[in-house]
DNA sequence: AATTTATTTTGTCTAGGACAAATAAAACTT
DNA sequence: AAGTTTTATTTGTCCTAGACAAAATAAATT
């Protein structure tokens, strides 16, 4: 049994949103200990991590909170057959995904390994790598790899970027292009692509990486003279404060800075601010 | 000015401990807004930081919240000759600590590079890398260095140790040792040098990263079959909870299976299950 | 079909008190 | 003097129930 600041960190919903979903939809129901404080059930806590991915994926919690299991499982095989139909899917990425999925490290990395011989650096990320990311956070929101797994997975693709990039090495000179995700947003993969595009085509750049205060991006900006400033935020970014976020960055960056936001958390956003531009890995 | 729910997240104090403070310290002593709410101002989140550094060191909140700007400069002063004092330190390490506090990166990686070469992976993990490590962290906690900095060195530090793994390949065959760091953890270096180390002692690894939900870990070791379960705790970890987190765990996984702890925040540990031990870097 | 306006949904924040786990200080024993 | 137990202090987490505004949806208008 688990107390509700457990809950919160493992599932990434705030305590104030649980007792809330409690109170309106009836859902998580936590026992109580001697204490009086709300304990929750392995099985609850699964659900609810359940819940999370569908809400990632663009659903609305009132429609999802209150589902039974039973609904719930249907809701995600559906969005699994629509995300996943294997029809529309290059061959060789459904090999990687299999291989992905069965947890075969070795022969991933090899197969990677190969394409990204063959392709170069930049076709390699766009139509292998990327496609890939995508096909990996699609499984995971239909529940169809667990946890650890999709940890292993993406850990290997970090590295398996990491090392490739140290083989084209560090374009000389001042960076051009400064690279983040602010806090409450922990996927790497969408700046490292980015990254790997930049520094193939001789820019060099500056990755601050996850979880950087608004702060700290606009001093390192100012202090390492780069014209642009590019920004991740998946599909999980829940903070409701983007556009602020991004309002207050543009004020406080140097006029001629950019700033350039990408991922699948920004698709929604609209009337921005005149100096943030929404970019697309291929319009790099 | 901010609001409460982004000071917890840039500084990793949460509101409830926020608001506590205020009552008891008489520190932070926020605004408030047309709603009513506490509205935080950049000159506070900043000294809330420094304080929160001083705390990861072991300092206690009564001691610390409550002080002024002065004096938590000069404890952080104290604290950095404490820590850093140049007489007992190699003049390797403190020329590597020059170059990372510079931001000369490409002459960083080249000292590495050299060191690497010159004393292989064991060694310079021991004997290089986790020195290093440590200093970034104590410049860090005495203020030397930027978030922004400590972000841009960690990336590259877990970049190298990453690049150096590579060049050894993986050890063929099962994994026998599981390494990862619970929720709300969120260093990796860690483990990453732990990693290396057995890697290059022909021992397989799964490494699931940081942020790994404890019945994760139980059900990735039960389906991969390791032998050993190695967790990492920095200083930084604040959950009152290791403890009974380490004998849940104890409980959950294998009888067989043995835990391994490591890192700072291990120091103040007594009591382990029986299965729970101890180690350095040095006893891999 | 595209804007504007109304309605619903949703998450965050407020208050002061309660309590136990963790740590430090004191008392005791060997 | 060093180790162990007992007492006191410090500290963070959790509780309640209500209020409010921003975001998303539905409805009405141009």
């Amino acid at each position: 049994m688990f107390a509700i600041g457990t809950v919160e960190r493992d599932t990434g919903i705030s305590r104030d949103t649980l007792r809330i979903w409690e109170r309106r939809y009836g859902f998580p129901t936590p026992g109580r200990n001697n204490k009086g404080e709300r304990v929750y059930s392995a099985e609850q806590i699964q659900r609810l991590q359940r819940i999370r991915r569908l809400l990632d994926q663009g659903f609305r919690p009132g429609k999802v909170v209150p589902l039974e299991d039973e609904a719930l499982n249907k809701l995600a095989n559906t969005l699994h057959d629509l995300l996943l139909s294997p029809t529309d899917m290059d061959p060789t990425h459904i090999r990687l995904i299999d291989l992905a999925s069965s947890g075969d490290i070795p022969a991933l990395n090899a197969a990677l390994e190969q394409l990204l011989a063959q392709e170069g650096l930049s076709s390699f990320v766009l139509d292998t790598f990327a496609p890939l990311t995508k096909a990996v956070g699609e499984l995971w929101a239909a529940g169809r790899l667990q946890i650890f797994e999709e940890h292993i997975l993406t850990r290997h693709l970090v590295r398996f970027l990491d090392v490739a990039m140290s083989r084209v090495g560090h374009p000389p000179g001042n960076p051009e292009v400064l690279l983040g995700t602010l806090p409450g947003e922990p996927h790497a993969l969408g700046l490292l692509m980015a990254e790997a595009l930049l520094i193939n085509s001789g820019r060099a750049t500056l990755n601050l990486g996850t979880d950087v205060p608004l702060d700290e991006i606009v001093t390192a900006a100012e202090r390492s003279g780069v014209s642009t400033v590019a920004l991740s935020f998946s599909g999980c970014y829940t903070r409701n404060t983007i556009r602020d976020d991004l309002e207050e960055l543009a004020e406080r960056l140097p006029r001629a800075v950019r700033i350039w936001i990408g991922g699948d958390g920004v698709r929604r956003l609209r009337r921005l601010p005149p100096s943030v531009e929404i970019m697309s890995l291929e319009s790099i």
